[in-house]
DNA sequence: CGTCTAAATTGAACGTCGTTCATTTAACCG
DNA sequence: CGGTTAAATGAACGACGTTCAATTTAGACG
């Protein structure tokens, strides 16, 4: 029933993603609009709104193709690390990507908006993650219990991100001269054996 | 030599930042505009440019007040603390500021910009608050050497750091239903004591 | 082949934004 | 009172997100 269609939806779908990260990653969340978009597509603005209800939608299909991209990251580092070096391999992978594709990254924890049914989506992404890192810590800690268990994994996880978050906005250099490599040892040495 | 000053300069200045944080704090960054702060003066936007070269300064001296107001409060907080809660205290100070603050503290680690005078002045702030954070830890872990103690004081910052920006962005929910209080015991219970 | 129909696409329009600057206002000086 | 000068204005510009009446065109049908 299509009529003059030189890309389905899907098509066009794929095209404002891709060429939204592209400007995302060039020039940074700053500079995209929906018009530069659409004309990087080779459309006009209007036609977005067929795809997107609005640019808080595309940027939430930006984020969950970002999890997901991160999750595949953490995935494969650990899939090529010797086992009692998982969670350090996953915990460096995080901040790797994180110091690799900044203003990507800033985005999945910068958006607010109030769609809730996308906002669900990432939301499962994260959880995802969240499950791997205490999957990995739960080798690590066999003895330790289930709440103990899930409390550890979220500090290491907050520790982890926080590493990320401050590198990523700068603000790590800060903290004097410290190389995040040893910050991120500390951390693990400290958190993940038996006390 | 002034002519038609129903307000001086500081005062002007003064009234701008208050304003803006007010619109900040109620409605978040996004809502802030320079008109609206302008208006909420009793001015016009022209009058705004004679104190600011541009937003992007009006919201970095904003961010220099929030510094200074978690600053202040992380030393009130370890003031009446038992020595030995002190870093306990400015921990849960600092997460306790964020959450009371989202939007304000928000902004001093979201805001990206390229003017160097003003950043380096946030970047004042923000070494003071480590050398806070690694003047408890000194007086914790004694033993701890220069370099070690750096790190494991800038280990200490992530992690608290990475629970305030997760609490804020709303993104520690998703790691099932854990207690910010009980992470914080975690981290600090095995960064800050002796092995 | 021509005509019709309906979906795909356009782009002008609206209100708002940050920013600029010629113009206007009013306080003080002589 | 007139002139000077700083303070304050607000219209103007280009860009933004968003909407939607108008236009274009691929295919169906005669």
């Amino acid at each position: 029933m299509a009529r003059r269609s030189d890309h389905t939806r899907e098509q066009l779908r794929e095209m404002a993603l891709s060429q939204a990260e592209a400007v995302i990653v060039r020039d940074g969340i700053g500079a995209l609009s929906m018009r530069k978009i659409a004309k990087a597509m080779g459309y006009t603005v209007g036609t977005l709104y067929l795809i997107f209800p609005n640019q808080d939608a595309l940027l939430l299909a930006v984020n969950l193709r970002t999890a997901d991209a991160l999750h595949a990251y953490l995935l494969d580092a650990v899939a090529t690390a010797p086992p009692e070096q998982e969670l350090r391999v996953a915990a460096a992978a995080y901040i790797d990507f994180a110091q690799a594709n900044p203003h990507r990254w800033r985005l999945v924890f910068e958006l607010n908006t109030d769609q809730p049914e996308q906002v669900a989506q990432v939301q499962r992404r994260v959880e995802q993650l969240f499950a791997l890192i205490e999957s990995l810590l739960a080798a690590r800690l066999p003895t330790l219990g289930g709440g103990a268990l899930r409390q550890t994994a979220a500090a290491v996880w907050a520790g982890v991100h926080g590493m990320a978050s401050l590198r990523v906005t700068g603000k790590l250099d800060w903290a004097g001269e410290t190389q995040a490599e040893g910050m991120l040892d500390v951390l693990l040495d400290r958190l993940t054996t038996t006390q």
